[in-house]
DNA sequence: ACAAAAGTGTTGTTGATACACCCATGT
DNA sequence: ACATGGGTGTATCAACAACACTTTTGT
């Protein structure tokens, strides 16, 4: 009986939401890729990948950076997002996913690499209270389903483009993540690199609260979330304005 | 290549942590098995088990509830935990563990079931600012390692009983899970069963946090959580001093 | 001097804690 | 009557939002 178990052994890949930061924009991005073999051929989907027998899931999570974008830094904070296990959610063969969030500090220019014909960085925003990614004409939805079971008992809605997969409801549970842990362990702030302004901070806010930089109240800010903020000195001033303070993410 | 991928699978289990309340002691409790076979064979450990082809982790997770301890309901609440993919976790074979969480409305008597000598409620508690679980003269401590790979990357204290594999560290994941979720979504209600009285709400939060059931002020306490409760009438009394309200969880 | 960008201070409101008081039941 | 268990009310204090004001830079 355990014998039997022990060879039908799931399918198991990584799905990584690369996070990241455009500093001219003042805008968060996130990176998909378009699959350039089936199932899904020529759809957008998160990137993903399989996990080697020596690495555990956040070193090949790391490693789907390297090979999606050619991005060779020593490390990238990485942490895992949740297991996605239901049956129903592939067609063929049973898969496993693991989804890890990576939080890059610098916006670099892609080259598509092994397994993706294109890949681009999406504008992460919201409209009419939902969480979306916008590229040119491209958008998608995060999926507005409340429960896991629910996503996956209704059919997609017609008349849009999807994502790839159940890659729309991991995209909400991303999303709502990151909007949940802002005020006690903000790690997205990562994408900002070693400091910042909190100008910058607010920015990385906003679209989670589904509000706008200006919402924001710059002294307000300070005083609800200095706490998880060190300063770290003043920045050069080349415009006009008094310049800002850097600040650094505490530990 | 991707076909040499696909053949390395990795063995995946499903770890439950099932939660339990006596309405006797007013305590929170927590399921251990004593391994039947290797590896730590004999050793105290968190009921475990695989995941069959045409199910989902969680229902591998009600299944092991059954298995274990024979209990029949409809269903039983079952949450996702965390995954545990950390190469360095087993000394063998490489495995992945997805963590659940089953909160039980009752509190059963056990019988050992396949792959385990032994079944036993272990008390969930606290000591010295740590979490620990006891059953007469057996004691087991919470790592108290502050990262993953801090926990793996340090031997265990010698001189004390502990946990098979990593399960001191998923049992800490856990409890500090279960206690951030306290005030926003405190599912570990549902040990209580349908109904239950804010006394035995204050008893369960109490150990989570440390603390005492006398020191959780019941009018404080029904200000600050009642919104996440609703009044579902009055218990009939059976003992002196006015009869309690019932209340249930919200959603 | 003035506009722009950013930081500081002040006030009113909300929510949490401490604790006194009132209500219902069994003996 | 009174002890016991449980609910209600109030004063105090801390956290937060709104918004006015001051500081530092570029033109």
């Amino acid at each position: 009986m355990a014998g039997v178990e022990l060879l039908e052994r799931p399918l198991i890949n990584i799905v990584n939401l690369i996070w990241s930061f455009d500093r001219a924009s003042e805008q968060v991005y996130l990176l998909l890729v378009k699959r350039a073999s089936a199932p899904y051929k020529n759809r957008w989907a998160l990137p993903e990948t399989f996990m080697r027998t020596k690495e555990s899931a956040d070193q090949a999570a790391l490693r789907l950076v390297k090979e999606k974008i050619g991005l060779e830094l020593a490390s990238f904070h990485t942490e895992q997002l949740a297991t996605f296990t239901n049956p129903k959610r592939t067609k063929k063969e049973r898969a496993i996913s693991l989804a890890y969030m990576t939080f890059l500090p610098e916006m670099p220019t892609l080259r598509a690499g092994y397994g993706a014909s294109e890949v681009r960085w999406f504008r992460f925003g919201y409209q009419a209270e939902k969480y979306c990614l916008v590229s040119g004409q491209k958008l998608f939805w995060a999926s507005q389903a409340q429960t896991e079971q629910a996503y996956y008992d209704q059919p997609l809605a017609s008349g849009q483009a999807h994502l790839a997969f159940d890659h729309e409801w991991i995209f909400q549970v991303a999303a709502t993540r990151i909007k949940n842990k802002l005020d006690y362990q903000p790690n997205i702030l990562l994408i900002l690199g070693n400091t910042f302004t909190l100008k910058e901070a607010r920015s990385v806010y906003a679209p989670f609260l589904m509000t706008t930089l200006k919402q924001i109240d710059n002294s307000n800010f300070k005083k609800t979330h200095g706490h998880l903020l060190k300063d770290v000195g003043m920045a050069t001033a080349g415009r006009p304005g008094r310049p800002p303070r850097l600040y650094r993410l505490k530990l």
